[in-house]
RNA sequence: UGGGGUGUCGUCAAGUGGUAAGACACAGGAUUUUGGUUCCUGCAUUCGGAGGUUCGAAUCCUCCCACCCCAGCCA
């Protein structure tokens, strides 16, 4: 992995880690990991952990497990533990040979629980799962134990083992912990550990019909793989002394959980339930639309993985609930790519441009510099000629103050090209729209400098009208007009802030001939336009299609914003 | 009204008793064959509030306020 995105700030974990380290906790050893449920694909959330729980690990010398959190087999599915191994593959992360899954322990996490069993610590209850519900009390009031309770070590062992062999219905028994009904904290209230699930396990197929729970499965995983700091969400807090009292009870290395605050990011959504609701409800074409705050979707969309984690160390990583403002995950995408992205003339909205005086019939390659942030890509040959096609927003008929582009009787450069004085307009006799431009060029500024020190106050860019490319063009916006889509409170629901004007499809543009047979994925500055990235899906070599990842900054833009 | 957390600039976020880092955003200005990039400059007399301890408090104490999480056989 190529690290030169680190700027490390301190952090809470870091220094809990460096302060272990100095005690010469676990013998100075770093052991994190990342573990998914294989229920959804990765967003940019998880990317956050993904960076987090793989970066500390490489900062401290030490490594970093992918563990899957399969224990719910009714939610879980084989297509999302692919997807999720290649989004942080993609991400740029190695658990080099220490891909694991929760139910690689199935065996030995039962072991623990006819261990517990044996203690006195769980007992098979048969309430039922609103029994349950109604034992557990509530917030301010406490809960009442079970009448199962107090069954015998020898018939809990008995009847667990027949729980294993499928001697009960789904949902008849559980397996539950016996702590303390009267704590204040709900998941001391005797939580269930194990439930009977009829279900095919994408690993273990049907050889399991009774399934752990997560409480006890993954402080368990994390203690067999020798975990040494467990970081999780902040809405595990309460969860922890239920970790830490299971690892205690069984007498087993003790890894130790810390929580951390989840992304928000403005603008969007990041939470599975609410995705997949966007995904399956057809609000966008799937996990990976552009649109999508998934990692497939941000891949597809043009956004590079070093942008990715350089945004996550950027946000900083702390307890307190926040909302991070999506112009820093632009920000950090147009960093990276003005670095690295090669510059190319594309016209979104073409408006055809003919100089008069430009001989008919011919040709020249004018010399383009590939990125002026980076000489060592080189130039390429763009074709000019008489007829051409600009971009329409770079006309007006009636200029405003401080617009710098094309007017009637007004001198501009066309990048790499030469000036160019606009001398006519041509308009559709029926509906006064403007169809075409006629202007004169000075053929004394060839590559777009004049002798005379003339200046000029724009620079547009432009195609070739015979040379260019036909391309397709996918202009994105926020997904949500509302900044916190996730505040309901006495509102409508999420969806209905979902931006309207989130995808325009661009079927007329016309992009220069260098970019024939581009490959699906690559990266492009338009000039004075954004960033784009040819779309892995859905372009070809006869089609071109591309997705803009980001605009450029745009000053004008807020000028005119600014002036009604 | 039980328990667990959190409150530092518009947004993130350092700071751990010695007198408020940094980033994004925003606002000016310079350079520019992208109104891009880059470069300068400005942007918290104040750390949720009120008291207290101290020579000195965002940091310690007390009380108060606000927000988030928990009543799945989900994770």
């Amino acid at each position: 992995m190529t690290t030169t995105d680190s700027t490390c700030s301190p952090n809470f974990i870091r220094n809990i880690i460096a302060e272990d380290l100095k005690a010469n906790k676990n013998e100075g050893r770093v052991m994190t990991r990342f573990p998914p449920e294989p229920n959804g694909y990765l967003h940019i959330g998880h990317a956050k952990s993904i960076c987090l729980n793989f970066g500390i690990a490489a900062e401290y010398g030490g490594v970093c497990n992918l563990r899957f959190d399969d224990t719910n087999p009714s939610k879980e599915d084989i297509e999302y533990v692919e997807s999720i191994k290649s989004d942080v593959r993609w991400l740029g992360f190695d658990w080099g040979d220490r891909l694991f899954y929760a139910s690689d322990y199935f065996e030995k996490l039962y072991e623990y629980a006819v261990q517990l069993i044996k203690q006195g610590k769980a007992y098979v209850c048969d309430l039922s799962a609103e029994e349950i519900r109604e034992y557990r009390g509530t917030l301010t009031q406490p809960g009442k134990e079970s009448p199962y309770r107090t069954r015998s070590v020898e018939e809990n062992l008995d009847l667990f083992e027949r729980m294993r062999a499928g001697e009960f219905e789904d949902g008849s028994r559980v397996l539950r912990a016996k702590i303390d009904m009267i704590s204040p904290n709900l998941n001391m209230r005797d939580p269930t550990i194990y439930r009977i699930r009829r279900a095919e396990h994408h690993r273990t197929g049907n050889k399991w019909c009774i399934y752990p729970l997560y409480d006890f499965a993954h402080c368990l995983s994390d203690s067999i793989e020798g975990i040494t700091h467990s970081l999780c969400s902040l809405e595990f807090e309460d969860n922890r002394p239920l970790y830490d009292w299971f690892l205690d009870e069984l007498k087993v290395y003790h890894p130790q959980q810390i929580e951390f605050a989840r992304l928000n990011l403005t603008y969007t959504v990041l939470s599975k339930r609410k995705l997949v609701q966007l995904v399956e409800q057809r609000y966008v074409s799937g996990w990976d639309d552009p649109r999508m705050p998934t990692i497939s979707g941000m891949r597809r969309r043009g956004y590079t993985p070093e942008s990715i984690r350089n945004f996550c160390e950027r946000i900083g990583v702390a307890k307190r609930d926040s909302i991070v403002d999506m112009a820093l995950l632009e920000y950090c995408i147009r960093e990276d790519l003005n670095q690295r992205a090669p510059r190319v003339m594309g016209v979104l909205r073409p408006l055809r441009l003919v100089i008069d005086n430009y001989p008919e019939g011919q040709v020249e390659d004018l010399e383009a510099i590939n990125n002026p942030e980076d000489p060592g890509m080189g130039s390429r040959k763009v074709p000019f000629s008489r007829e051409l096609y600009i971009e329409r927003e770079d006309f007006l008929e009636d200029p405003p103050k401080k617009f710098f582009r094309l007017a009637p009787g007004r001198e501009v450069r066309l990048k790499h090209a030469y000036y160019i004085t606009c001398v006519g307009v041509v308009k559709d006799e029926q509906t006064g729209e403007i169809v075409e431009l006629h202007c004169t060029y000075d053929p004394e500024t060839r590559g777009g400098w004049s002798e005379d020190g003339r200046k000029v106050k724009g620079t547009l860019h432009w195609v070739s009208a015979a040379h260019s490319l036909k391309a397709e063009v996918r202009l994105y916006d926020y997904l949500f007009v509302k900044a916190n889509p996730d505040d309901e409170k006495n509102g409508p629901d999420f969806k209905a802030y979902l931006n309207p004007n989130s995808l325009e499809t661009l079927t007329s543009c016309r992009v220069e001939p260098d970019l024939a047979g581009a490959t699906p994925g690559s990266r492009y500055q338009f000039l004075r336009q954004g960033y784009f990235c040819i779309d892995s899906r859905d372009s070809s070599d006869g089609a071109l299609v591309f997705n803009r990842t980001v605009t450029l900054r745009d000053s004008w833009a807020k000028i005119a914003k600014k002036k009604e």
